[in-house]
DNA sequence: TAAACCCATTGAATAATTTAATGGATTGCC
DNA sequence: GGCAATCCATTAAATTATTCAATGGGTTTA
């Protein structure tokens, strides 16, 4: 039986890297030698080296790594999980580039629902980038966030909630537009606007140019969708966007072509941690959304 | 601050739904009164009420069974990872349908590489149907699981390794073969065989004949592709499969179609639960895994 | 070489937890 | 209706677990 004041314990050792400085930043008063004979005692029981000592530099064991990794969440967890049952609930939300436009229509509406039920808590919708987002909910400075699926998931389990299409989007008389099915030599052919580094986008399509030795030749990069369709109607190239993003209604002269054999499908859903559970609000609070989104016919 | 000791003592009130049972059957000796006491302090601490007694029937209120929801995951988890620490390690897979084709090819040479490295480490190889294949890893009865991306994911990660089309199976000259481009209508129009239900495919195939509204006439079912395969090719129907399905090499006289644009890609990849931290070995698995599926071409 | 830093160890002091006994409330059964 | 059984609450006393304060040994830094 594995005891929890230990395990509290080794946990602060570990966090703050060593006894002494544990003792220290603790929250609560507590001696060196008490956490000394703690993480000892936890040593015993599991007859396992947790840590140490290297010349007067404290480090975790193999094993010490792994019950720290594997406790870290719950621990981290607590600060939240009490202030969501005092109902001190705060709701934050992100939302990521991509998924606005369709997501934030929903949010509109589910708000409205929402304030019904839940008149005390705060929600925010925020939008971040693609690059910041996942850290953003590990950090616990939001409860979930919308984007697209990313290569590498780590601690976050993945929702779909929709996907999209990739369009090559050109100037009316295009050049491009020639073509019967447009293959990926062609678009690298012309002048490229896209969207800044960092995004998802932008990340999956110089991976699949990247896939078949394919340069590319970026004219124009901004992290604005106004821009980008300027750009375009200026006729400075021709960009890739996603199906959601928001087309030019103002102007006319301007075309576009499925190109999701090129580049797949872009998958879009809903982000959270694996290892924190969520508030009884924010789940209501999902499923709102969901409802709402689903009538918009999504 | 959360007091670990009231935590860990509510969890097993709520878990056994009352103090005097909880008192019996708990692992160490303890009285009722003493877990009375420290929930009262938890309620106390948090100024919240976390049960109420109906007649003499224990229930949590909606925020104690918030509170449990929060930390059964990881109260369950401290067995298992007590035994990973004390080196008790019984490594458990699982492999689904769908999967195994393409993944136990891994296995095989995984495992060669595995034993060296730990050689007292048990690792199993399961084949389940994709019906319960979450349910075993959620019970902790397998580490993790390969399956088909599922539509709810609850407390899973799912991270792609793969992605396959599904293919239009037939005898050669049969009818179907004439069209140009398969539409849903052609494949409904003439008698299917499938996997059993319940299984992934199934699910998805008669889902997508569903949302077009198209009856579906399914002349023959089973879990076994040798009879898949035998079927169709006597004649009695085409069947959908996916294209790691294994073909029949011991008999000419069929062909395939893509019929991606009509039924998707399926992906495949790696199921495990969201709140337990895998032990090293698993990881180290895994790793080996990617890699002699990354040299043999996916 | 001295000062600073960090962890281990110890007996004494303290705080937290448990026990045992008892009472009140509810349910089930004859 | 009455009695036994069940379940939780409460209390003072007993026990156990934990912490403190002081000290020593080893290592790094200046």
């Amino acid at each position: 039986m594995l005891n929890l004041r230990q395990l509290e314990y080794f946990y602060y050792v570990a966090k703050h890297g060593g006894f002494t400085h544990a003792a220290r930043q603790l929250p609560f008063p507590i001696q060196q030698p008490a956490l000394s004979i703690r993480v000892k005692a936890l040593e015993n029981n599991l007859q396992v080296k947790l840590y140490q000592i290297v010349g007067r530099k404290f480090q975790l064991t193999p094993s010490g790594e792994y019950l720290f990794g594997a406790v870290k969440p719950f621990f981290e967890s607590l600060d939240t999980l009490e202030r969501h049952l005092r109902g001190e609930t705060h709701g934050r939300l992100i939302v990521a580039e991509a998924a606005p436009m369709l997501i934030l229509k929903g949010h509109r509406a589910a708000l409205l629902q929402f304030r019904e039920r839940y008149p005390d808590v705060q929600i925010s919708v925020l939008e971040r980038n693609w690059t910041n987002l996942l850290e953003h909910v590990s950090e616990g400075a939001v409860d979930f966030a919308f984007g697209s699926a990313p290569e590498a998931r780590g601690n976050f389990s993945f929702e779909e909630w929709t996907e999209t299409d990739y369009l090559l989007f050109y100037p009316e008389g295009h050049a491009i537009a020639k073509e019967e099915r447009v293959a990926l030599e062609d678009i690298a052919a012309h002048p490229l606007i896209l969207l800044e580094r960092g995004t998802a986008d932008r990340q999956h399509i110089e991976h699949t140019f990247e896939k078949e030795n394919l340069p590319i030749n970026v004219v124009f990069e901004t992290s604005s969708y106004t821009l980008i369709n300027e750009t375009v109607l200026n006729g400075a190239g021709i960009a890739i966007v996603n199906a959601l993003w928001p087309r030019p209604e103002t102007r006319s002269g301007w075309r576009t072509i499925n190109i999701s054999h090129l580049f797949g499908k872009k998958r879009i859903g809903l982000f959270r941690r694996n290892d924190i559970y969520l508030p009884p609000y924010a789940n209501d609070y999902l499923t709102m959304l969901r409802e709402t989104l689903m009538t918009q016919e999504m």
